[in-house]
DNA sequence: GATGAGCGC
């Protein structure tokens, strides 16, 4: 820092009466000084201000501080960072001096997409034109069914659909029948009846009450290699419950085989998967969907 | 153009 004693200059003395100083001594005449000037900081991180001031004999003082900035900074800072600081700015920071600020709060306008418009109710997929039409369009849900794969509506275990999934033999303890309405009573220690043996309960008659999901299978070709069961569920899930994908892969390359099969709970919602789909443009292929023959075996 | 996997008593 150095101070330097400066003549007054010619023209401020007429209007300043010196006289004055000493009794208004204390007083902000700080406006009748020449602006403060800041230069730099140059490439090698010297800043210099220089300012006026007014000193207590009333002379005006020229004051240069001489400070080098970043000189810690460029022990740290990687050369990345260092590159980025010559970058032109944008948005609110235009204005901003070079390297007066490392950060600053932005107050630009900043626009999210949401799925769905908060509170409303989700899109139900009964309309499966409008669906459709959403496809693609993205946007995070978090709830997903697990089951049947159905976002936004329910979690796993409030699947309509659960029970149609493969259960784990521990979960199928199923009772006699004639113990099923005693158990249902509530007189025995559990009242819970599993679904198969609920009144009313579709009787398979076999021995394994597990249902094999091949029914309402529709068969899908023409995929593009790159088409995975992901993309498949995503675009025929609009039209209701799917009980299970699949993409044919070949064993050894690895790589889509072109098609593959599409299982529906619903025989009607396969049905008009089928014919919204057969022809439709998916990854510059013509899809063609149809009712699958049933697998031999 | 094309019709899916697999445990192994």
């Amino acid at each position: 820092m150095a101070i330097d004693k400066t003549d007054p200059s010619p023209q401020q003395p007429s209007k300043l009466r010196w006289g004055e100083l000493d009794e208004d001594d204390g007083e902000d005449l700080d406006f009748l000084l020449p602006p403060k000037q800041v230069h730099g900081p140059d490439e090698n991180g010297i800043k210099r201000v220089i300012e006026y001031k007014f000193n207590e004999d009333g002379n005006r003082v020229k004051i240069t501080t001489t400070t080098r900035v970043r000189k810690l900074a460029k022990a740290r800072v990687s050369k990345r960072a260092m590159e980025r600081r010559g970058w032109a700015k944008f948005g609110d920071a235009v204005h901003e001096d070079v390297g007066s600020r490392l950060t600053m709060v932005s107050t630009e306008e900043i626009l999210l997409e949401r799925p769905r418009a908060p509170g409303s109710k989700p899109e139900e997929p009964k309309v499966a034109g409008d669906s459709l039409a959403q496809l693609g369009k993205g946007g995070a849900i978090l709830m997903v069914c697990r089951t049947c794969g159905k976002k936004g509506d329910h979690w796993t275990s409030r699947c309509p659909y659960k029970d149609l999934a493969p259960q784990t033999e521990a979960f199928v303890d199923k009772p006699a029948a004639s113990e099923t309405s005693a158990a249902a009573a509530g007189s025995g220690k559990s009242t819970y009846v599993p679904p198969s043996m609920r009144a009313g309960a579709e009787r398979t008659g076999g021995s394994d009450m597990r249902r094999r999901n091949d029914e309402n299978s529709v068969r899908v070709t023409n995929l593009s290699e790159d088409t995975r069961e992901p993309d498949l569920l995503e675009l025929f899930r609009t039209f209701g419950p799917v009980t299970r994908v699949y993409v044919a892969i070949d064993q050894k390359t690895g790589v889509s085989r072109g098609f593959g099969f599409v299982n529906f709970v619903n025989r009607e919602d396969a049905q008009r998967a089928i014919n919204k789909l057969n022809g439709y443009g998916y990854d510059n292929l013509i899809l063609r969907v149809e009712w699958a023959t049933p697998r031999a075996n």
